[in-house]
Order: C-alpha cells, then sequence, then structure tokens
DNA sequence: TAGATTTGTGAGTGATCACTTACATGATAA
DNA sequence: TTATCATGTAAGTGATCACTCACAAATCTA
C-alpha cells in the first residue's frame, strides 16, 4: 500500500466520522503516518483530497445501481432496489456514510444522481399496473432514503425482517 | 428585540446554513450586529450558544407532535404524522434543519425521540387490524424522515399532491 | 553511471479559531 | 448620591488552521 493511498484512506475514515470541516489536514497526516506536506504534494488542497475520495467511491456505488438499471423484469428490479441498502456491505460503509455526511455539511447535493433509478422504478411499477407509479416510485425512493439514514447514524435495524416485509408489502415473494 | 436575542437569531441562521463547525462565533458576532465578547458573556461558549438555540427549538417542536400523541382516533394519528413534515411552516425551516445538519455533523443523536410517535403509529395500525403494525410504523416513520430531508435539502416537492397519495395510500380519504 | 523526475519531509507562513481580560456604560436600588 | 450589578466592547491571547518552501532521498531513464 502506497503512501498515498495511505492518505485516501485516513481521509475517507476522518471525513466519513468526523465530518470534512472538523478534520484537520494535519489529523490526516498522522493517522496516515506521513508528512502533512504530501497531502498537498498528491492532492495540491485539502478539497483536492475530498475530491479524490468522492470519485473512488462513486465508481463503486455505480457498480452497486446499475444492473438494476439493466433489469428487464419489473418485479426483479424492485425486488433488487429494496435490497440495495440492505446488502451493502459493511466495508461501504464508510464511503455511504460520507455521502450523507457531505450531503448536509456541503452544498454538493445532486437531487439527479438518484433520477435514473427512480425512473426505472417508475417504470416498473407502471408495468407491474400500478395506479400512481411515478408517486410509488419517489415513495419508495424517499422511504430508502430514510432507512439508509437510519442504518447509518446506527440505529439497529433488522435487515432480514426488514427486506422480508418490504418483500411482502409490494408481493414480491 | 435584545442584542442576546440576535445573537440566538444569527447563530441559527448560520448553524443551520454553514454548520456548526463551518460558523465561526467571529461571524455570528457580525451577522448579529454584536461584539464577539458578548456571545461569551451571555452563552459562555460557542457550544453553549448551541445549546440555547436547540432548547429553544425543541420545545417548539414538541408542540408540533404532541397532540398526536394525545389522539384517540386511529385514523386521525395516521392523518396527522404524515401531515406533519407536510405542513411545518417554512418560518420553521430553520431550525428542522439545524436538527438534521446536527444529527450528522455531532454525533448528538438520539433516536429515542421519534420513539413515541413511532409506539403510537404501531398503535394505530393495531387498531385498524394491520398485519404487521410495528414494522408498519417504522415504515412510515422512516418514509418520512426520507421526505423531510428531501425537503430541507431544496428538492422540489408538491406537497398537496403528496398529502392527498399518501391518504389515498393508507385509506385515509 | 549520470541526469532527470518523482516522492518525501521539517520547518516554517500568515490567517483564523474560540476565548479572555480590562475596562466602560447604563440601569437599579439604598 | 453612591454603590451595585448587568450589559457591552476593544484589544488582545495561545492554539490551530490550510498551505508553502527549501531541500533530501529514492526511483526511473538514457
Amino acid at each position: 500500500m502506497t503512501k498515498k493511498e495511505k492518505i485516501l484512506e485516513a481521509g475517507l475514515k476522518l471525513f466519513a466520522t468526523e465530518g470534512y470541516t472538523a478534520t484537520s489536514t494535519n489529523k490526516i497526516a498522522n493517522a496516515a503516518g506521513v508528512s502533512e506536506a504530501l497531502i498537498f504534494r498528491h492532492f495540491l488542497s485539502k478539497e483536492g483530497l475530498l475530491s479524490a475520495i468522492v470519485k473512488e467511491g462513486e465508481s463503486a456505488f455505480k457498480n452497486l445501481y446499475t444492473p438494476i438499471l439493466k433489469e428487464s423484469d419489473p418485479k426483479e428490479v424492485i425486488r433488487l432496489t429494496i435490497a440495495l441498502p440492505l446488502t451493502v456491505p459493511e466495508s461501504h460503509y464508510e464511503f455511504w456514510r460520507l455521502q450523507f455526511r457531505l450531503k448536509w455539511e456541503l452544498q454538493s447535493v445532486n437531487h439527479k444522481k438518484s433520477q435514473p433509478l427512480i425512473d426505472k422504478l417508475s417504470w416498473a411499477f407502471a408495468e407491474l399496473g400500478v395506479a400512481h407509479p411515478k408517486q410509488e416510485a419517489e415513495f419508495l425512493s424517499d422511504y430508502l432514503e430514510g432507512l439508509a439514514s437510519q442504518i447509518l447514524l446506527g440505529k439497529e435495524v433488522n435487515k432480514k425482517k426488514t427486506e422480508e416485509f418490504l418483500l411482502l408489502k409490494y408481493k414480491l415473494t
């Protein structure tokens, strides 16, 4: 593992757990076991480091939901969407938590990021003859956002039971 | 309006829009039109100011959901809960946004704060003969959390249509 | 091997941070 | 009137902030 990678790792961990503003470059350097100056050699600025971290995680995240966009069975689309926050491996939690944190800490929000998924959900509900597919899609998306929020903030969630309940609710069993 | 109140007002606004860590006491003093030292005279520390602001808003918030806890008609309980995030006046948004921000920025989370409401919802669903009242209550609570999140982060939400959809979905019309 | 480039650091920089101190002002009360 | 006390501020404090600079060591290339 190179020192550059160690910086990225320490930055992700600290930004995700303590926040971007509250984390000093000095703290990151100590956690990574490198000199503070090396951060600026590699990433030019604190913000540059954040960008690199976010970029890294975003591609990993895309891999999680692009299969859903390609799915042609509407029931499977809903099933996979529901499973999304419940099957994210804990190893991804740090980046996931950073995403939610940044949404609130910085103004860097893109509502549109989840739009393709909402559109796909909307299509799936329409396929299944549901009355208000668009609103149903928004509804499910907002619920999953709330659920993810609870999980990341440390509320104990019985993922298995939750998934079973949702599959029943959406008649996917 | 006293200078103390001006500090509270400026603090709420800045903490809510820029975050606690990112807001300096100097910035608050300028926005309030007072000397920085006066903040410490009145509130002892930056954290003391935050506590005072949070305390102020919390009591206003309790008034919003205590009527629900006292309601005896189960349908009305659900109706009122759904209406909650959709009828909060925009004048309360600043404090509401601060609450969500703090949940992510500081570790000061209380999951238990919404527990009485979830319990009441659970009771209401049971009264109505719903199959899994507890899980339904958690589900609705998580959805409303997600919806509130979207609203506060600036996503355009058609509140009227959303409420109509929810009332239909939960058969409350 | 020699020169160029990349990777790395110790010791700074001025700016800004939360907070303090010494002192002034205005209102209240005996 | 005079003593008391809450309210207010200008001018600091050391600590920490993101970031720079001069220079060394390691690696790569011809």
